[in-house]
DNA sequence: TTGTACGCGTTATCAT
DNA sequence: ATGATAACGCGTACAA
């Protein structure tokens, strides 16, 4: 049940492995008798070309790699869902390697992907990653590169992400319209330049609306990506400050960690405090009252990172010229219940 | 910057390629002085395998195909992190398809991982699978398969899953041993095999406890990774039966929407009505009460299945026999505030 | 200890 | 219209 190969019908129709080869994929200096012997047995013999040796020959794998941070965080599976989308109308497959938001790990993911010698890399940075030597190797090594979500400025190659700092200023210039007067602010770390963004959008919309920043509104959820940080600051935010009205997260998750503490200290949502969410994540779906949110569109930020990975591979094919994109992808305010 | 070969390195020191590739890979017979020169030059020019003639040559891809049902379920987030895990400590690379629950798709699916000449395959059926041609031909094509979750017990393969009949009863037993004594179930379409185990667990747990079977409690919820449906199907189920004391449902989702059906009929959790899920996929730790439920081990049943097809590669390498095996892993009931 | 020769399966070039 | 030949880069049996 095995593998039948050019060389095996050449023999059996007594022709060359060239006439087989030109056959099977149309040429034209073919003639009709001779291509539907070739074709004829080759079904029956169920021929698929050695994909290795195509690999081999046309210095091409079909395959491309994404390399996100974590495998089970909703929203990258909502990336790789787009990614898929594209790849699957063209015939690529997808590999998937998570760098754990460690630098090293996602140094030693983009080797094993040069190694494998993958046609393009589509990668979200990890936390940690700050010198960026090892992505500009995918670059040096002529293989395609695109970056989303957290992305590097200083890699000239071509990106995808959203504009953090847009989005965060119109949440909570929406809060401040709608009459709130005391928004904290629950950020991520200090590392990831979302972070940062988040905050700073948060900040400028403050200080664009006369309100005085307070640093003491601000709560740092270092793993932000957990709703415990969510609880826990909630808690001492609404200690220290009592006449707290709205609270703007980082993450959908700090966010129900956020209704869940309210809820626990009978504080009302969004009559009292008023919670606005950042991702769009799908559990902001089903929390009570339902999370106001940033929509953070992930799937088309898949789609539009692979969709240009593979306009970059193309062109690079044809040796044509490459204009790295930056493309921000629109956000939006989604209002539901809790704010 | 790119792709030095070992033909290069053999010109460069006026050596053969045979001796470079022997002293790359520390053959006995090579002398520490070229060994020592093929390596330091090997590291100079930044030399890495082609993997394409690698493969050609071993027939191997290192790499092995992921097939699920869809992407963005939790659960299959957290049974690929597990089949990652072991892939990194191989060097294997993963890569992933999914089906969308279409047959057909399964099939193209399959096909495209055969001509890519993966060396195994992890799959979980979609519900439409109903025939096994397929999955058979992937065993013709002597490519190693393990089947997960979703397994199909006429396949001669190795399989890992949970007992959801088992599972489903326990969780019914205990409910009841708790006093309750009309049970509703939301189970899922007629299709797929676990939705029927864990129906037929929920039956079993009734009639062992002396409590009649009656169908007008059953309530099928086709899209059943949908808390809408879990709302719609709670909200009939109250009025339908006014002394309902317990639900249990097909999935954790489904539970969410009973959830908040019940919050918004004003019955309380569990004292009225006890609701138990299936999965513990985390959104039952973020609702209020957090949700009691079978967990199901999805990292554990991907590090399993990868194992187990990690040890059928390398024994089809050695050409030794392989037993399949079929795993049932542990499931266990998780008690939390909703029941 | 080193090198020669061949093959993996395909495709591109160039003759015929 | 067809085929001979070479090449992609590596690995290995065998010879030297």
């Amino acid at each position: 049940m095995n593998n039948a190969t050019l060389k095996q019908i050449a023999a059996q129709l007594g022709i060359s492995t060239t006439t087989v080869s030109k056959a099977l994929k149309n040429y034209t200096d073919i003639s009709e008798k001779t291509k539907k012997a070739v074709i004829d047995l080759a079904q029956e013999l169920n021929y698929t070309p050695n994909s290795f040796a195509v690999n081999l020959r046309t210095s091409e794998s079909k395959t491309i790699g994404v390399i996100i941070p974590t495998v089970d965080f909703h929203f990258f599976s909502k990336v790789f869902k787009g990614v898929l989308e594209e790849a699957e109308k063209r015939d690529y497959l997808v590999i998937v390697l998570r760098s754990n938001e460690k630098l090293e790990l996602e140094k030693k993911q983009i080797d094993l992907l040069l190694s494998k010698r993958v046609d393009g890399i589509i990668i979200s940075l990890s936390n940690e990653t700050g010198d960026f030597d090892h992505i500009k190797k995918v670059l040096a090594h002529n293989t395609s590169l695109v970056l989303f979500d957290k992305i590097a400025k200083l890699v000239n190659c071509s990106k995808v992400s959203i504009n953090d700092r847009k989005a965060s200023y119109e949440a909570v210039d929406y809060l401040i319209k709608k009459g709130r007067k005391k928004i904290a602010h629950f950020r991520g770390s200090y590392m990831p330049q979302n972070a940062i963004d988040r905050f700073l959008g948060y900040k400028k919309a403050l200080e664009d609306n006369g309100i005085p920043y307070d640093s003491s509104l601000v709560y740092v959820c270092d793993n932000f990506s957990d709703f415990e940080d969510g609880y826990a600051a909630a808690k001492t935010a609404c200690t220290e400050h009592p006449d707290l009205d709205a609270i703007f997260t980082v993450t959908d998750l700090v966010a129900v960690g956020v209704l869940k503490a309210l809820q626990d200290l009978a504080i009302s949502v969004p009559e009292q405090i008023a919670v606005f969410g950042f991702c769009n994540s799908f559990v902001s779906e089903i929390t009570t009252p339902k999370l106001s949110t940033v929509d953070q569109p992930g799937f088309e930020i898949g789609r539009k990172a692979a969709e240009i990975l593979f306009e970059e591979i193309q062109l690079k094919k044809k040796r044509q010229l490459i204009a790295y994109q930056s493309i921000e992808l629109e956000t939006s305010l989604l209002h539901r219940g809790s704010a």
